[in-house]
DNA sequence: GTAATATTGCAACTTTGTCGCAATAAAATA
DNA sequence: TATTTTATTGCGACAAAGTTGCAATATTAC
């Protein structure tokens, strides 16, 4: 399964990066000079958590987000993010704070994935 | 609006507490021994929350997990819950650890509230 | 240019949670 | 205890978010 370089994947990868934020499915969309459709939208989401050029954020709302990853796009193997994000239950923003959080867990436990969401009011909400 | 004493919540509480973990409606669902429309069980869960019996839990998978607040019972105004959570890849169990984290936000944010999600394998699954 | 196949669009579907409303049952009142 | 008041329930419909199957399309390899 060797990737194609694709329209879809290059404006969508723009918004990201352009934003700066994590973005759930609807902003995405909404800041697409094209039109595509919400299923590839998820699809070319997900190939990029796959590849590690993106991680994925759950917010407490239940609601899926995408930011760009800064440090680990080379280093595969170590694609673990466990830094903390912020939720502005204001303006809707997302935003990865690189503050990294270590939890020693109780014996015999294997953490896999973080997802450290704080929500609340923004600098320029509150 | 003064809150009744119903068979629903008395049962609902009590899979919470004889449990001891976090669990989804679904899960709560199954162990209850009469049956409870699913639109009951959120509202009855959801007053739980409101009156600081309960707090909600957001997992890496989008499903809204509850589980008895154990501290804040009495303290309403202090109900935060700046711990960590577990939940099990394999076994699905969602488990308070009653780590409290601090983060210093930056200059000019405020929290509201904290979900803070660890997934791997618990201690029976890994 | 042609063939192989990764990607897309569309529609259908699933899952999770909420809401309106009439029926029911808990508490207050007489 | 009987009656009234209204919080709660059950049911159905609905909404939002995300996934999947499949045929059509576009990208890459040959
Ligand atoms: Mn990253
Ligand atoms: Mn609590
Ligand atoms: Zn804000
Ligand atoms: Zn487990």
């Amino acid at each position: 399964m060797k990737r194609r370089k694709t329209h879809s994947k290059t404006e969508i990868l723009e918004v990201l990066k352009s934003s700066g934020n994590a973005l759930s499915h609807d902003m995405i969309q909404a800041n697409l000079k094209s039109d595509i459709d919400r299923a590839t939208i998820y699809r070319v989401l997900n190939r990029f958590c796959e590849d590690g050029q993106v991680h994925k954020i759950v917010g407490d709302n239940g609601k899926q987000y995408f930011a760009i990853c800064s440090n680990c796009g080379e280093k595969k193997h170590l694609h673990s993010h466990n830094h903390i994000h912020f939720r502005c239950l204001q303006c809707g923003k997302v935003e990865c704070l690189e503050r990294d959080i270590s939890v020693a867990l109780p014996e015999g436990y294997v953490a896999k994935m973080h997802n450290l969401v704080i929500s609340g009011f923004c600098s320029e909400c509150s």
